[in-house]
DNA sequence: TGATTTACCGACCGATCGGGCGGTTAATGG
DNA sequence: CCATTAACCGCCCGATCGGTCGGTAAATCA
């Protein structure tokens, strides 16, 4: 049910998709959606939480691990493509909701924290010397992040194994696309 | 006018912004904004093209260097980063449209026709040995502009020079978060 | 000056939306 | 077998939306 309603809500957009369109799709009434769940934005939260929820969980496993910060960035670069591949339809919608509402406001303020994360493992690659100093460690973590999040707009499953998309771009992150001899 | 319209679309959402949002945030009724465009898709249209306009202004202007093909890819990235920046709500709203309108589907069909500019940008740099060979093209231009278009989500005037940005995109897409001795 | 055009407004319309209510059928459990 | 609960539906509501229309004030032009 949730699945379906974030389907359409990706490809119509959220404010464009009403209620009656989610119950449609699963054959039901709009009152007996209403029956299970409490409104539309209950909806969205909870899409968004499960996105959130394996983005934190990607990133903490990948802060837990005991070796370089550099190696830990890479495999928090990894971590998070196996979670965009793999809640592909719920990180869609999380990335463009733009803080209208409460719930909203804090699924901005949690992908915020997330900022901060790659950012400060970027800060300390870059103090053990395995990440070039010459660029802001705020500006690498969003640009990361920004070719690591495009993926909802052109990954589709039957594109090649999550695991391969994962190391592609976690490689071309750390060492560019310059042919080296 | 459009420029009002536009940053409301941004903050709000095309959708969830009414028209007499729109007036009044320019001081004057919802009829009179009327007398002026013919309808809220119109602004829509105006400002996705403006965007459009500017990206393939850019992507012309690289591909008509006498240079590398490496080269021509890399001034490609600089320069679109420039547009970005310059045109920053106009491509901020381009690149959130999805396709539920005839207008907006063209707006998507002209982006993938810079798409595949840029895939075969790529593969000609690839064929000349400026560019690894081991990533699939259209994959590695997705990521490049994964990587660019991610500015809309945060480049604003004051976090440095245009020219400054683009250049540290053009240089991490190119050679890599990893220091070099 | 008088005529025409341009900018502007208030009032209104049909459609759609999120959501609520009262009631009915189907399943469950003692 | 009966009572309770869950799943379901038709119908309705108040609000909002994009857009229209008839008309007025101000600028432009002859």
């Amino acid at each position: 049910m949730l699945a379906a309603a974030v389907r359409l809500f990706n490809t119509r957009g959220y404010d464009a998709t009403s209620m009656f369109d989610v119950a449609e799709s699963l054959g039901i009434t709009k009152s007996t959606l209403y029956h299970h769940v409490s409104g539309k934005e209950q909806l969205l939260t909870m899409a968004v939480d499960r996105a959130l929820d394996g983005l934190f969980e990607a990133a903490e496993a990948a802060l837990r691990e005991e070796s370089a910060a550099t190696v830990r960035l890479k495999d928090l670069i990894r971590r998070s493509v196996l979670v965009l591949a793999d809640r592909l339809e719920f990180v869609t919608l999380l990335l463009r909701v733009r803080g209208n509402t409460a719930a909203e406001q804090h699924a901005l303020s949690r992908r915020r924290e997330l900022d901060r994360i790659v950012t400060d493992l970027v800060k300390q690659a870059q103090a053990e010397g395995g990440v070039r100093a010459d660029v802001d460690p705020a500006t690498a973590a969003r640009l990361l992040f920004g070719m690591v999040n495009s993926l909802i707009e052109w990954y589709r499953p039957d594109r090649g194994a999550p695991e391969s998309i994962a190391d592609t771009v976690a490689d071309l992150a750390f060492d560019g696309l310059r042919h080296r001899a």
